[in-house]
Order: C-alpha cells, then structure tokens, then sequence
DNA sequence: AGCTCTTATGAATCATTGA
DNA sequence: GTCAATGATTCATAAGAGC
C-alpha cells in the first residue's frame, strides 16, 4: 500500500518552480494561458510578448523534468489581424535552442468546436498537443492507451452497460465474460496521432479547459502508476483530478485563488485522508490499494 | 460554351513560372516533394536545405498568384533524429517575410493512414494544409463545401416513412410539407478546418500524392468554374485531374518524365478536343457546357 | 430502463461602436 | 489614428425532461 500525494500551489508557476528539487517529475502536461484571452486573470499576455513570458518558465520546467519525462504542451494560435499569429512555432524554436527536443506533435479534433461563421474563415476544430522530450529515449507505455479497432468492437461494447461489464468480468471464467476479454484483446489497437474528443460542457461555472479525456490519455501513455505529474497552469484542476484517479502523485500550480479554491472541491472528498494546508500549498493525500 | 484548359509543363518550376504573367493564378495547391523522401527523383532535398530551396519558388508564386487568390501548401514535417524537423514551420516564418499572409491551418486527417508502430511514436494520421494569402481580403465559396449537419436533422428525418414523405410533400401548401423543406434547408452545416479523407490506395505504381478529395475540396472552396488553378509539383496529374473534372482551367508542372508521361494517361482522353505539344508544354484542351 | 426531444453552452471570430 | 469592449453568428454535445 502506497500512498498518492495530490498537491495544489497557489502562485505563478515561474516562482512555485524553485520549491521543487530537479528530475523530480515523469510527466509534465498543461494548456497555458492563451495569449490575450483570459485578460483579466493571467495579466492578459499580449500574442507577440508570448514567448518572451514562456520561455522563463519552460526553462524550469526543464530543470524538474526527469530526463526520461515527456512535456506536453496544449496550445493553440490566435487569429490576430487575419492570420493565424506565428508565437506557437516561434516557441517551439525558441524552445529547442533551450534544449527541449521537439519528439512530436498529437493532434486534438474538438468534435464540438465553437460554433461560428465568418467571411473567410471556417470555425477551428483542432489544438496542437505539442510533445517536447530532454532524450531521444524516453518513457512511453503506448499498451495503455490502445483503442477499440473499427466499429464492430466499438459497437459491441457500446451495446454493454456498465452494471453488464461490471457483473461479467467478475463471473471470472464466465463464457460472456470471457467473449469480453476475447473482444478486448482481438479488437485492441495502437492510436495515431490524432486525438478525437470532445470538449467538456458540463462545468458551468468554469471555462472547461480541456477535456479529462485529454490529460487521461497522455498519463497513462507517459507514466505508470505513482509517477509524478504536474501541471504549472492547473486551472480548476483537471489533471490533478484525473491524475489521482489514475494512481498518479501530482502536483498542481495555479494562480488564480478562485481556481485554487474550487479544485478543493473538484478533488472528490472520499480520496483524501490528510489534509494540509500551508500559505501557499495545499496536500491531499490518499491511499491506494 | 467556354473552353477548359488543362496545360502541363515538364520542368522545374522554377524555370517554367517565367512563362507565366503575374496575377495568373486564382488558386495555387499543391503538394510538394518532402525532404529527403523521393530522393532520387527531386535531387533529394535535405531537411536542412528545404527552406532554402522552397523560398525562390514561393517568391515566384507570389508573383503568379492574383491578389485575392490563395495558396494551399500540403506539407509534414519528418522526423529526423527521433524529432520533428523544424522546416516547415521556419517555412511559415519566411514565407511571411516574402509578403506572404499565414491564414489559416488545415489538418488533413488521414483516416486510413498506414498500419504501424514503433517504440517511441505513433502512427502519423496528419498533415498540415496551410494556407497562404497576399491580402486580408480573399475569394473564398464557403457554400460549396457545405456538409450535411449532423444528427439532428438526419434523426428527424429518419422518423418519417418513405411514404411519409412523399404523400406530404406531394400535397403542396401543406404544413408538414412547409416543415419538411425547412428541415432540408437546414440540414446543410458549414465544415471546420479539419478534413476528414482517406488516402487513396488504388494507384500502386506511384506514390499517393494526395486523395482526389483534397484539392477537390480546396478548388471548390477558393475558385469557381473558369477560375485558373496551379499545381507547380503536379506529381501524376491529380489537381489538373480533379481541376478540369470541375471546369476549372489548371496548369501543372513536373519535372519528372515519367510522371509527365503518365498524366497523359490520367486525364481521360474523352475530356480534351486538342492535343498540343512542345518542348516544355502539352496541352489538353476541352469544352465546357 | 430505454427512447425521443429540448435546451444550454463552449480557450471562437468578425464587424461595429466608443473611448 | 489606435485600442478595447460588445453583439451577432452558429453547431456538436450532454444533461434533463417527458413518455
């Protein structure tokens, strides 16, 4: 039995940074700030000051990386003036000459993007997942994230209901439980590179920064079970979340107090068994296994 | 009646735009050799070299293209050195400095994308369509791409019978029928940037380019019948293909003899009335309406 | 429970107005 | 002039209501 750290700063990530030793994390994923949005609470970072406020804070990120870690940085272009703004590829350059590898790029296709039309301009339905590495040879786990093959198999299981799934498999041995397992292990396939979700529109109360789904696939891809995870723009603290729900130590940076507040409530009570709060840092700590 | 040109030129093209006047062009697509890929064909361009090899021959687009024309440019970086190479977005960076306008970002989702995995990395089921401008202001038919919408007006129409419907809209005036033409006129949604498209594996002898799907897209979007379409690394023909089958007027280029050859073979003869050939150029003339 | 149908809404973008 | 704020536009989802 081992316990699960979860742990949630309030503060600019740029300062947090130098609380945390380095090599310390497995897995760094986060969807920053866009530029010019969210104005009134990130200190609005203006499109062509971008990478000059990235790069600092990338740098550290560098230094808490393990060598064998994976950076995953969701983004995406504004449109400034009829064109898509150049900041994003700009920072990918800025951020090999600070030594990140740039290993690869995932796609994420919004199936439910904005709504909108404009004159010359159909609505954007796709965010880079931007993968970043310190060494050629990194740690990947792609068994974890294999997909149901074609639609027989997606079909088929779609047709189950949970409480089914949940009785068969546990009829060990069972004939239909283990036409379950057959399904599972025939039908199974690696993924692409491009990620098919849709955004999250059930908070109400907070901007869905990305879905779980998102931050789901890269943990399971790129950790294992009591790895660490953090994310330095934690927002209302979805990684966090799915983080612990995976069996992940994390550890969340966000400098909003009402995003701070509100991932205490986000982080289901019953998965915490201490709670400590100090100025600036909040634990919770629970047990798994 | 108007006559539908289809012209090809062997050559590089960069030689063979001195034959062009400017503003020319309504719509230039094309998707040019990768670095490093074809090696054998196009003198293999290495990855470092490629920007430096494309900008003389974008400068020279830049020239033939009309001022509120567009420029799709289908390009993926490769991977080099377990990275993602970074030509094709210092690519964006200098074609910007040429005058260029970096509009817009399609992902070409390959749906059928090759089967495979390797131990870092995931199939790769995307490039990148960028699109160019030289003004804010610029032709675009965002009707002719309409896409059928999604659920909500197939569900409705899937409840009504087949006689249903047409004993309803037999009796005109009617108030169902009135709904049922509503539901029609609504059923048509506007697409996003990303497209969804198989590749086409039919052609084993050459290397797929790309599918039919892609430059029919683009063409329809951005030129209307009559327009002037260019493909300067025309490959085996398929924009010129797709171009005279929608009564655009097109101009490709290849400097490859035997693709020059076998595009002879790929635009049915049935479609053009004259057969021109000179040294450098064929043309394939047909008429329309 | 299993459907059908309604409704709210989301890292959007552009044109217009006002400071 | 430039810059910031507001309204209009619009569709794939999920949650909720109703049967």
């Amino acid at each position: 039995m081992k316990e699960i750290k979860t742990a949630f700063y309030l503060g600019d990530c740029l300062e947090v940074f130098a609380n945390f030793e380095a090599d310390k994390f497995d897995l760094i994923i986060t969807s920053p700030p866009y530029a010019d949005s969210r104005s009134k609470t990130y200190g609005g970072i203006k499109p062509d000051e971008y990478v000059d406020w990235f790069l600092p804070r990338s740098k550290e990120m560098l230094r808490v990386l393990k060598p064998n870690g994976t950076f995953i940085l969701n983004i995406k272009e504004k449109v400034v003036a009829s064109e898509r703004h150049t900041y994003v590829i700009e920072l990918i350059l800025e951020m090999r000459k600070q030594g990140w590898l740039w290993t690869e790029e995932f796609i994420w296709h919004k199936k439910n993007c904005y709504p909108g039309k404009w004159p010359n301009r159909f609505r954007d339905a796709w965010e880079r997942c931007l993968q970043f590495n310190i060494n050629k040879k990194f740690k990947m786990y792609q068994e974890a994230v294999m997909i149901p093959m074609g639609n027989w198999a997606e079909k088929r299981l779609k047709k189950l209901s949970e409480t089914d799934k949940i009785r068969d498999t546990s009829r060990v041995g069972s004939g239909f439980g283990k036409n379950v397992s057959n399904w599972l292990d025939r039908k199974m396939a690696y993924p692409t590179n491009v990620l098919h979700l849709a955004t999250e529109t059930g908070n109400r109360k907070h901007s869905a920064v990305f879905p779980k789904a998102l931050p789901e696939w890269f943990i399971k891809l790129f950790t294992k079970e009591h790895d660490w995870v953090l994310d330095p723009f934690a927002g209302s603290g979805t990684t966090c979340q799915v983080a612990q729900n995976l069996a992940r130590n994390s550890i969340g940076i966000e400098m909003l107090p009402e995003n701070y507040e509100l991932t205490k409530k986000n982080i289901k009570p019953t998965q915490y068994l201490l709670f400590e709060e100090t100025q600036h840092e909040t634990h919770y700590v629970t047990r798994n296994n």
